[in-house]
DNA sequence: AACTCATGTGAAAGGCTTTTACATGAGTTG
DNA sequence: CAACTCATGTAAAAGCCTTTCACATGAGTT
């Protein structure tokens, strides 16, 4: 695929001329199969077709590898995260909510990835070039909420953006985590998990006093209605009251 | 402790006695240390005193340990949730939210239970007996809400109680996954995981049209109140207004 | 053409998992 | 009490993984 180098071993000489990257390439496809605690730095070998000892001539350990994956995860993760936002397009509510759905995209998409980063027991803290690749990507959702927190209405607290974040984050993750695996899907959901997030973050922005109200300018629902039973309770976020 | 059997070897004969218990403790100390991951079978045979082999007369591999753990996680987070939600006294918000608290402490105080439940990539639901444990903790989250729903504000749409318990969830477990953990803090925080979860649950609610006001000790009482806007907190979920 | 050094190999040490045949002794039975 | 049985442990061995070390190869440089 990307090199010349594709067959077993007899069609390469005593070089690989690529090893570090199929190592890469190949870990990838055996965490997406086998989960991060599967995946096995002699598997990878085989499957670049190196010898076991290889590998050990582009990473310390098997958990340099699985680091590098992580920070790699990281970097794609900020990627998608920065064009899901799109700086605020069309409206800062709308990109908020892509956002999430781009985590959950995330998640599903690259479940090696995710795995590495998230659930391979990695200690993300000790190693200070993946503490900021992973800052760097959650520093997308902090600054979305930055600007999210700016737009609060006027009359209510002003919520921390970084307290938005993080439960914004922690939303997502614990969707993701618990229900938005593709391949394995641990539980059962009587929705999608993306209708779930979704759904959890627009009530949430309610209760932060934004106007979450779905169809194009409508006014704010939750917020502003005045007393009294409304005739026609607005669709909430989990769709046609009962 | 347990039984008579504590030193090493020669206190004990050829029988254990206790191993099954003796391997479960030692393998709940062991994951607590090094994670479910680095968890070893040998290990905890090691711990107990007895060969490698020995653990196999009690557990058919080394998973079938990690689920027996899982299990007993499951049951006692579900008495712990049980009595945190202690049938919504005294009243059904305040109520909820112990629960959200109960699911963060477990997540602290039994990191190994935590862990094989959670984190150690077991296939839940390929374990019938397992996946009931786990559906009899996440029913306690879901009587809480289907009672919290019930006491949704008249004149709004009621929300679905199941979606409420998985938004809950949620939450929860994102919070305790990437925050709660105590040992191996993952990531600094500008306040603890419970305040953070805290918060996030009472804006969620108040999103959901519930009062959510702190101190007046809000009676369940408090749906009969007259229709008409949130009630806007004097304080907001994250302390004093700007 | 000679040299060098990054990159790969083979072998070996040490662990873990799991199976198998065999040992032990606790509880039961006559 | 003696004999028996069966659950529970042990030792040994096969197979796989990780990691290291001395050595081989050959790509790039001089």
């Amino acid at each position: 695929m990307s090199w010349r180098k594709e067959r077993g071993r007899a069609e390469r000489g005593y070089h690989h001329g690529n090893l570090k990257e199929a190592l890469l390439q190949a870990a990838l496809g055996l965490i997406a199969e086998k989960g991060a605690a599967g995946f096995t730095f002699a598997d990878a070998a085989r499957m670049a077709g190196v010898s076991p000892a290889a590998p050990y001539r582009h990473f310390r350990d098997r958990d340099e590898l699985l680091s590098s994956i992580a920070q790699r995860g990281f970097e794609q993760f900020e990627a998608l995260l920065t064009q899901a936002w799109d700086d605020g397009r069309p409206d800062t509510v709308s990109a908020f909510e892509r956002v999430g759905k781009a985590y959950l995209a995330f998640a599903r998409n690259e479940p090696a990835f995710y795995s590495a980063m998230f659930e391979s027991g990695l200690p993300v803290d000790s190693n200070p070039t993946l503490m900021a690749a992973s800052e760097r990507a959650f520093g997308i959702i902090r600054a979305a909420a930055e600007r999210l927190a700016a737009l609060a209405p006027p009359g209510t607290p002003r919520p921390p953006a970084m307290m938005m974040a993080l439960h914004i984050w922690s939303m997502s993750h614990g969707v993701a985590s618990l229900f938005g695996r593709g391949d394995a899907a641990r539980r059962k959901l009587p929705m999608s998990p993306e209708d779930l997030l979704e759904a959890e973050v627009l009530i949430y922005l309610r209760g932060l006093g934004f106007p979450t109200d779905r169809r194009p300018a409508a006014k704010d629902a939750a917020n502003a209605k005045p007393s009294g039973p409304p005739p026609v309770p607005p669709a909430g976020p989990w769709g046609t009251p009962k």
